[in-house]
DNA sequence: CCTAACGAAATGGGATACAAATGTTAGAAT
DNA sequence: ATTCTAACATTTGTATCCCATTTCGTTAGG
């Protein structure tokens, strides 16, 4: 049995097409490249040491994944969001979170429950030091157990999708300071409306979350829209 | 303007790779690829005369968008989707039909009300006709005017997501005869909530359609359950 | 007769080189 | 200074090569 976990370790490993696809993918999250920067092929061949044959299939399912944009014969960017599109994205999210809160409160089994208040301290935990690394971390897991417990596989898939694109936006609306406790706030009403088994509760807290967050992206995204497309000038290299 | 109409015509037959993406899908869509079937990279490469580098980009982007699957060392198959997942497809596109519906209402233009009205009633005409072949192309027409009358570009695209698995779904389970006739009926509900400028009216009757769909692939998915995994024994070459 | 080990063929995973089409840019001529 | 053109950069698509892994058939041994 250990050897095949050990196996199992191993064989995830493989396919080196999905190991470039999560290195691409977090360096534009991390902000590595801006949005709208170009991604050119060679080079980024170069960064990751692969051939330009895989990257391109990276490149292929990026650009599904709504991450990067390939226009025709000029290549690929990093996408890039109108302040329009990202009010979209917060709307669908709201209302795909308040499903997933919703079908949590119907559905869960008692250790998924276990498992999202786990997440939840950890998250105050976390919050509380100013150890600003690893925020995202403990917010990915306890959004993880949050869908997990809605047993709803698609909706995990549409929400990884919606929080790439959240990821992309917090890109370049840089984190506002004092957002962290209010943020934890806002969850924790979640956790307790799921804690009292209150589904229109926990639906209700999560579409709040998400508004809130929204209204901060959407404050940010215009103040950036003041100063529009120098975007290119400023992001090129040094 | 016709002149601008027709070079955008032109421009968007550009890049052989979306041709060829879309050439596969509609072949998987239209079922000439049962899902489970293994599709052998050489042997797709010949019969779309496309080379085997051009068609890997292109099984990239489906496996993102979940119409092929793509196993480790193995290769691609047509997404084959569980019971359990088909129920969450359908669960999942009622929460977004719905929030199509209730946007509608709320934001559409008067032009995107005659839209869908046009694409309603030429629905109708359609349905009326045995005329077998184009039911789904004006069911594709009326959704598009109902998800562009919301005017949130995202919802539009999980949609379209969602759509294309339930075009899977519905390769295996055939459509039901007298189906169409209690299917135009509940369109014709949506369309006269939103003509009575009623959100939440048409929020319900979005939610009851895709029920109503919902109930009739349970029941035709289990009976195929019935004869499992045999799939694979029936759809190879005699 | 059954089973396990071995090996060959099929297939996917990945890299490199090359040709053609297109977009971009710099420079020349007016 | 503007426009035309030629050179260059980059993408798009193909062909071919090599290696790793899976799969399946065969054979040897119990």
């Amino acid at each position: 049995m250990d050897k095949q976990a050990d196996l199992h370790v191993v064989r995830s490993i493989s396919s080196l097409k999905k190991q470039v696809v999560e290195a691409l993918r977090t360096a534009i999250f991390e902000g590595r490249f801006a949005p709208g920067d170009r991604l050119i092929e060679r080079e980024v061949c170069e960064m990751l040491d692969v051939s330009r044959t895989l990257l391109r299939e990276v490149l292929s399912q990026l650009e599904a994944e709504g991450i990067v944009q390939i226009i025709p014969h000029r290549g690929p960017i990093v996408a890039v969001y109108s302040a329009d599109e990202a009010s979209a994205i917060y709307e669908l999210r709201a209302t795909l979170e308040e499903m997933a809160g919703r079908l949590f409160v119907e559905r869960a089994t008692e250790s998924e429950h276990k498992s999202l208040n786990d997440a939840y301290t950890e998250l105050r935990r976390s919050y509380k030091n100013k150890n600003n690394t690893d925020h995202l971390l403990v917010k990915t897991k306890f959004y993880a157990a949050l869908t997990a417990g809605a047993h709803n596989p698609m909706l995990v898939e549409m929400l990884r999708l919606i929080h790439g694109r959240v990821s992309m936006l917090r890109a370049t609306t840089l984190s506002q300071p004092g957002r962290l406790a209010v943020s934890a706030a806002e969850l924790g009403e979640i956790v307790r409306a799921i804690n009292k088994r209150d589904a229109e509760g926990a639906a209700r807290a999560c579409r709040l979350h998400v508004r809130s967050a929204a209204a901060i992206a959407a404050k940010l995204l215009s103040a950036q829209q003041a100063v529009p497309a120098k975007a290119k000038a400023t992001t090129g290299k040094p």
